[in-house]
This record gives C-alpha cells, structure tokens and sequence, in this order.
DNA sequence: ATGGTAGCCGCGCTA
C-alpha cells in the first residue's frame, strides 16, 4: 500500500500533473494541500476517472485540503474539533482499517507574526487531538505540509534559518510532542541522502540550487511504521515545467 | 539591498 501527501499549489493549476502522477505511481491514498478550489469546482469526475474516491474541503484562494483514496473512506472528520478554524486545513479518514490525518498546517510567515501565534494556536491544539485519534485507531497516519523543518539537517543552510519561521524552537517542539505521542517521521526510518528537501522557494533558483527545506511529511503510528519498507520524496514532479513549490511525499506499507 | 516567483482574481495578499 503506497501513501503520499502533496502540496500542489493549486488543483486547479496542478491537475493534469496530479492525473498523470497518479497513473504512474498508482498510490492507494493522497493528501493533498493547498487546493485553493471552493467544494463546488473541486474536480471530482476527473479523479473519479482516474480511479479514486475523493473527500474534500476547501475556500476560495487560500488553503484547502482533499484526500484521495482507491476505498472509500469513511469516517470522515473536517477540521479539529478542539480548534474551530474557518481555515480548511484539515480532514481525517479512514481507509482499509487506516486512520488518514490530511493536514496543512499553518505556515506562520514571521516569528512574533500574529499568523506566528495562529500557527502555535493550531499547533498545540492538534497535539491532544492526535492522542484521541491515536488512542481511537492505532493504525493511524499524519501526512501533508507540516510548515515545519524537524531538525537542522532537514535545512539547507541552518545558520541562517536558526530560530526563523518554519525552524523555530516552538514549531520543532510540537513536531517532537507528535513524535512523544508514538508517531515515527517514515522518511527517518530508512538511510537518505543528505539534503534531502520537500519544499523549494520559486525565487532565487531555489530548487535548481537545492536551497530547500524538508517541511512535507509522513508520520506513522508503531504498526504502521513496522510495515513500512520505504520512505522517499519525489523530487522529479518539482523538475516539470510550472511545477509545486513542493514535491510529493511517499511512503510503502507492507500488507 | 529586505530583492526574487507563483497563484489567487486582484489591483495586495499569502506562501
């Protein structure tokens, strides 16, 4: 069973690339982020003619949320209950016996931002959330743009991302409460290349230069995570002409 | 020096 998340910048934009990675790739459930699509234009034939069931929550312009899935899922949970947002950022769901967390969590855009104190707002609210799900379904993954770089290897330049946006401690302590509850970041259970990164600025030759950040992830509850055999970002959708700002994130469950 | 690019449907905001 393959899983991946992606920030796609825009359904609308991405969608013939989303068709065609979903060819090739075959995954059996996604989540997507930043679809920036009203519910009512979300391109619901298009996916179902590629296979999949798809649920859905979305706001003009900014924001939005789908996980796409070859099952349908169900159970399915918009937002977090202990958090009302009218930010579409989030969706749970059950697949094939799997809790799927689909999240966008904010990205704060400045330390000390009033979007900063949204962020850590979100943040800690999901962590006691998390530990309902987890205690709910043991079998339970969180995948999506987290706006978090875990540790300073998952930088491209440390020194001058230390305590910035994205790096800051906050941030990489609610990451580590996740981890505290008994999740494992999949992409760290197997042997990588350095500088790995999921997310690249458009500006400055970001991707061309690596200048990126690992900010996309899978975390998967201890059964899943013993079932996974592999873990991997594909940087090749970021080389594609008007690509994301961010590559997919995959991961492979053993059945 | 506070730039730059992309996407939105707007004429700035967010990332």
């Amino acid at each position: 069973m393959k899983i991946a998340a992606w920030n796609v910048n825009s359904l609308k934009v991405r969608l013939p690339q989303l068709l065609e990675w979903l060819e090739v790739q075959r995954p059996d459930v996604v989540c997507l982020q930043e679809t920036k699509l009203e519910d009512h234009n979300f391109p619901q034939q298009e996916i179902a003619a590629a296979g999949y069931q798809a649920v859905f929550s979305g706001q003009k312009t900014y924001n939005g949320v789908a996980l796409l899935a070859r099952e349908m899922p169900v159970d399915i949970v918009f937002g977090n209950p202990h958090f009302p947002d009218p930010q579409k950022r989030l969706i749970a769901a059950t697949v094939r016996g799997i809790r799927v967390v689909c999240a966008y969590i904010p990205n704060g855009q400045a330390v000390g931002s009033d979007k900063y104190a949204y962020k850590l707002g979100w943040l800690g609210a999901l962590t006691p959330w998390l530990g309902e799900q987890l205690a709910a379904n043991p079998q339970m993954v969180l995948a999506g743009d987290f706006n978090i770089a875990p540790e300073d290897r998952d930088v491209h330049n440390p020194t001058s991302w230390a305590g910035q946006i994205l790096c800051s401690a906050p941030e990489r302590e609610a990451f580590q409460d996740w981890l505290g509850l008994g999740l494992k970041d999949s992409f760290r259970l197997f042997e990588q290349p350095e500088k790995s990164f999921s997310w690249w600025d458009y500006r400055m030759l970001g991707f061309q230069k690596n200048q990126g950040l690992r900010i996309d992830h899978i975390l998967l509850s201890k059964p899943l995570a013993a079932r996974c055999t592999a873990a991997g970002i594909d940087r090749e959708m970021r080389k594609r002409e008007r690509p994301s700002d961010h590559a997919p994130v995959t991961v492979d469950i053993a059945d």
